[in-house]
DNA sequence: GCAAGGTC
């Protein structure tokens, strides 16, 4: 018997479906000769300190570090406390019995670090000796899980990715547990102050940008702005300079050949530009610009949105939701026309839906090298039905979404006249020619400038017009906003980009601060521990959260070059570097990190709980 | 009581 087990159940099922086996049975499937089973993500993690020993929370454990790791099940919250996840028990019991009768074992979780991990701890977990083979497939179409398996590749080929995978699990928990523990046994207080390579820059973040946004001090400035008159249609123009005080201001205002200051016609048409500028159709979405946008246009969190969008992947009705990637492959744009096909009746997209089955579709979203573990969130084509207002929501997010994406180009009219009048004068206005993807929510231009008009009149060079009226404008900097979801999972999407350190910044450039999987449940744990709290649509710093940064800001366990420096060191291991090196560097480092904060605890600002 | 990672 031939056993696969992939990460989860929906990817057993899509290769099963292609095998032709149809079989349920409980925690797998069968038929044609082969046996189909799954994890549920990470079945296994690392024992928690207690299993090597390290009883209570005592400055005589610090640092802990372990001899060797040990696997436990993982665990779940109920009200009697952390207790084994007796699903997960049972999936385990399930696939030993399937490995114990397998004559071959093939292995499709995920592929990529992770997906490794995941296969790997339940296969030393459940001390399986039999070898492996790899399938290694980068998207879950029948033809790629037929060419997959056409090319399995020994498993050993994936050792030193597992290695590195490894080395990521026991540098998170060498580094978070000890850091955690020494913070908060030394802070006094009864409390948890959590620390971890991904939270606390995280927590870095919220806290600096909302320092800076307090202590900023708003500088004044001044524009002048002069109203003319073409035909009975009164457009603004914006001076070219701002001026610091008034004064300088009030020099041009008075230089303004206006109607009332005796000049019938003393607005001078020196240049009109218009040009048409294209505006391509938005990227397919992944589940982060999924949450930002639920986060702007319907309010939701991070965490809601991750939610709503795993019920409605468990309904059938959208694609696997955990994505990093915005495309999609070849294989998949094959079947878009027939997907858009299905929603031409749909009471809002419908019309949209109906156009694009007519015309040459966008291929902007697909580029199949840039599709990694999983392609962007897609409908399935299975109707909605009776969804919560919720989930509609999000779904219509997803769906139109989509139908964006394969859409026209924007087409734009921008128009830029100067006028003289004394100085120079600016009007800009834009204006849609043609809509293109924006007709799918017919929304308004997000970020439209002030001093836009929405449409300018036709006027010439040289063309002499009366100016009707001028006003002196008082405007004040601004400070860069405070942090909500939306921007938070976006600056952690691009967090390394601006390190100094070339190598750090390269080693960082595809992964950002956390994963997709996991960036909502790193804001809930900063809310958890009252780190922070939500203001509104903000996230800001709590006391706590405050008296913690001022600790650790420092400290390398508070930026993102620590995760750079890991990504780095691990992606040399999996290219067959040596694994004690890094392991020996993170238990210094980790002895050094548990040292300091045994010390700074002590000056941690805290009211005592 | 604690990390970050994955997923029902």
């Amino acid at each position: 018997m031939k056993v696969i087990i992939a990460e989860k159940p929906s990817v057993a099922r899509e290769i099963a479906k292609v095998f032709g086996a149809t079989t349920k049975k409980d925690g797998y499937m069968e038929g044609k000769g082969f046996t189909f089973t799954w994890a549920f993500g990470h079945l296994l993690q690392l024992a928690p300190p207690q299993e090597y020993g390290f009883y209570g929370w005592n400055v005589h454990n610090l640092p802990m570090l372990p001899a060797k790791f040990k696997l436990s099940i993982r665990k779940v919250k109920t009200k009697d406390g952390l207790v084994e996840d007796p699903g997960v028990r049972k999936q385990l019991n399930i696939i030993q019995a399937l490995f114990d009768e397998a004559t071959d074992i093939i292995v499709a979780t995920d592929a990529g670090r992770e997906g490794e991990l995941i296969f790997r701890y339940i296969y030393y977990y459940l001390k399986c000796k039999k070898p492996f083979k790899r399938l290694w497939i980068s998207s879950q179409t029948d033809e790629a899980i037929k060419e997959g398996f056409r090319n399995l590749k020994p498993g050993s080929d994936y050792d030193t990715l597992f290695n590195s995978a490894h080395c990521r699990s026991q540098s998170d928990w060498l580094v978070g547990m000890n850091a955690t523990q020494a913070l908060s046994i030394s802070s006094g207080t009864r409390s948890v102050l959590s620390l971890g390579r991904v939270q606390t820059p995280t927590l870095a973040m919220i806290c600096s940008r909302y320092l800076e946004n307090k202590s900023f001090v708003p500088q004044l400035f001044y524009q002048v702005s002069i109203q003319v008159d073409k035909e009975g249609q009164v457009f603004r123009a914006v001076s070219t300079e701002n001026f610091k005080s008034k004064e300088e201001a009030q020099v041009l205002i008075d230089q303004v050949e206006d109607v009332a200051s005796g000049f019938p016609l003393g607005g001078h048409i020196l240049a009109v530009e218009a040009k048409p500028r294209k505006e391509p159709p938005p990227l397919l979405h992944d589940l982060s610009s999924l949450q930002q946008e639920a986060n702007k246009k319907n309010g939701f969190t991070a965490d809601q949105t991750l939610n709503l969008l795993q019920n409605l992947y468990e309904s059938k009705l959208v694609t696997y939701p955990r994505t990093g990637s915005r495309y999609i492959g070849d294989d998949v744009f094959a079947g878009i026309p027939a997907l858009l096909e299905k929603f031409k009746d749909h009471e809002t997209f419908g019309k949209q839906a109906l156009f694009l089955t007519g015309v040459k579709l966008n291929k902007r979203s697909v580029n199949v090298k840039k599709v990694t573990d999983h392609h962007a969130v897609l409908p399935t084509g299975e109707k909605p039905y009776n969804l919560s207002a919720d989930k509609q929501a999000i779904f219509d997010l997803v769906l139109g979404r989509t139908l964006e994406a394969f859409h026209q180009e924007c087409i734009k009219e921008i128009t830029k006249i100067t006028v003289q009048s004394g100085a120079k004068y600016i009007a800009s206005g834009t204006v849609i020619s043609s809509a293109g993807w924006r007709a799918v929510f017919n929304e308004p231009d997000e970020e439209k400038k002030d001093e836009d008009n929405a449409s300018l009149p036709k006027v010439k060079e040289g063309e002499n017009l009366p100016v009707v009226d001028k006003a002196l404008l008082e405007k004040q900097t601004k400070p860069k906003p405070l942090y909500n979801e939306a921007s938070l999972l976006k600056a952690l999407e691009t967090a390394g980009k601006e390190i100094d350190d070339e190598e750090l910044r390269y080693a960082m450039k595809d992964s950002g601060l956390g994963t997709p999987a996991t960036r909502a449940a790193i804001i809930e744990t900063l809310l958890k521990r009252d780190y922070i709290l939500r203001e509104k649509k903000n996230l800001v710093p709590t006391q706590t959260g405050l008296a913690v940064y001022e600790v650790v800001k420092d400290h390398k366990i508070a930026q993102a070059e620590l995760t750079g420096n890991w990504e780095k060191r691990l992606e040399e291991i999996r290219s067959g570097a040596s694994v004690t090196d890094f392991q020996e560097e993170i238990k210094t480092y980790t002895r050094s990190i548990t040292q300091e904060l045994l010390k700074a605890g002590a000056g941690l600002k805290l009211k005592p709980v």
